[in-house]
DNA sequence: TTTTTAACTTACCCGTGGGTAAGATATCAT
DNA sequence: ATGATATCTTACCCACGGGTAAGTTAAAAA
């Protein structure tokens, strides 16, 4: 028999991609274990951990909360492993960073390129957007580890631009904050389906944090923008 | 009689300021209700929004519960007003610069200053650090108007600066996020008692995020940093 | 003093949501 | 086929915490 829309099956799982990793009982856990951690993040940057109820996670799915008792032992673990992902895939980045050649400047731009990149994802979101304060003391410790390491990381950048005189003289602690404060926010505001794109983000971050916004020199003729459209607008400051 | 330490009293007050407020029956309603803000602006940055319970803040005022509800009709009213007194402060300082004269560049400086010395306040801090999605839609999208106007005055601080030269073309919705970004971060770190003074952050912030971190031109020798001390180690990127 | 009333306390209710006990079912090995 | 096992469901428990009902007390008014 001809269906009118044969594409319609497949848009419905397309909607909801981690459903189908529990769709048959044998399939490989780490992929179900992957399909909750997805779903609980989104779920928490869209409603926050207090309000994000383990049905709700397990109504997404497909399944009943007791399921989501066999690949976790408690709503504090998965939160716990989201922030091991964001944390990860920061200093993934980091590693690379820190083995490029170039000067202080721009490590620093290149630190604030890849940042703003992973905070435009899930994960990556979680670990800035969600609050330490819900894990337990020996969790948060682990987390405030991972966080520590990436502003050594960051400030080692900054005093070795300091020192190769590509960076302005500065208290490297200050700078950090500021540094990773502007890209950290990003994650308060950025929507995957608004219509900024990430690189597009990363790349006028990047630009803007290491070269300030003030102008170098005197413009001789101030000639329209380019091109630019006038863009949807977004709410504000935080959203 | 003598007292060995007379001042003891004296400091067990300090140390508690608004338990005062609530020593008598008749004092000012208007004094009590604003100590209750206070100390639940304080135990939600502490603890969060979520796990401050109304029996903390009784606690620490040295009533019950029920008490609360002679000033507050819920919880949740307590929190809005934490917005509105923040938001009211940034308000504040918002219109006095805009008052100024001085190119776009120079009101984005004051701006930052003034913005991230209301980051180390209480209000302040409550504004850009709990989370809308705890207030009801009427009362979120209240507090988003107040946001949006802070955002809109900053983007035409920006827009001016870029239309007098003193700032580099670029997209003004971006450039306000990486700034605001910047400063509203200082409320996840700072901390009261800390070592970092606020006009220090607010000064040093001002102008990095104006005038960037890339050394303006080649410095000769590369003297030591002055005689600044190596200062108490903070935590990491976000506390 | 006595009365009045706002300010407060004691004792309680009950919806909510994390977590579990015990049983059902699909899939694999034999 | 048949048992064995991981997987998943139905039904439930109960601690927690926001909010309230009803009674008490302190201070001002009369």
């Amino acid at each position: 028999m001809m269906r009118a829309f044969p594409q319609m099956e497949k848009n419905a799982t397309v909607m909801q991609p981690h459903r189908q990793a529990f769709a048959n009982r044998r399939r490989d856990p780490a992929t179900k274990r992957e399909a909750i951690l997805q779903t609980a993040a989104h779920l928490f940057l869209e409603k926050g951990y207090g309000r994000t109820l383990m049905n709700d996670v397990a109504d997404r799915l497909n399944i009943t909360k007791p399921a989501l008792y066999h690949y976790f032992s408690n709503k504090e673990e998965i939160l716990l492993e989201c922030y091991r992902w964001g944390t990860a895939l920061i200093e993934d980045k980091l590693n690379q960073i820190a083995a490029q050649k170039g000067t202080g400047l721009e490590k620093v731009e290149a630190f604030v390129y890849e940042y703003a990149n992973v905070m435009t994802v899930n994960f990556g979101r979680c670990v800035m957007r969600l609050d330490e304060s819900d894990l337990s003391p020996k969790a948060r410790a682990e987390v405030r580890g991972y966080k520590r390491k990436i502003d050594r990381r960051l400030r080692s950048f900054i005093q070795e631009g300091i020192d190769d005189d590509s960076i302005t003289r500065c208290d490297p602690r200050m700078a950090a904050f500021s540094t990773a404060g502007a890209v950290n926010w990003i994650c308060m505001w950025y929507k995957p389906e608004g219509p900024l794109a990430p690189e597009e983000i990363a790349a006028q971050f990047a630009r803007m944090l290491t070269h300030g916004l003030a102008a170098r020199r005197k413009r001789r003729a101030t000639q329209p923008h380019g091109s630019r459209k006038v863009q949807q607008q977004m709410s504000g400051v935080t959203s």
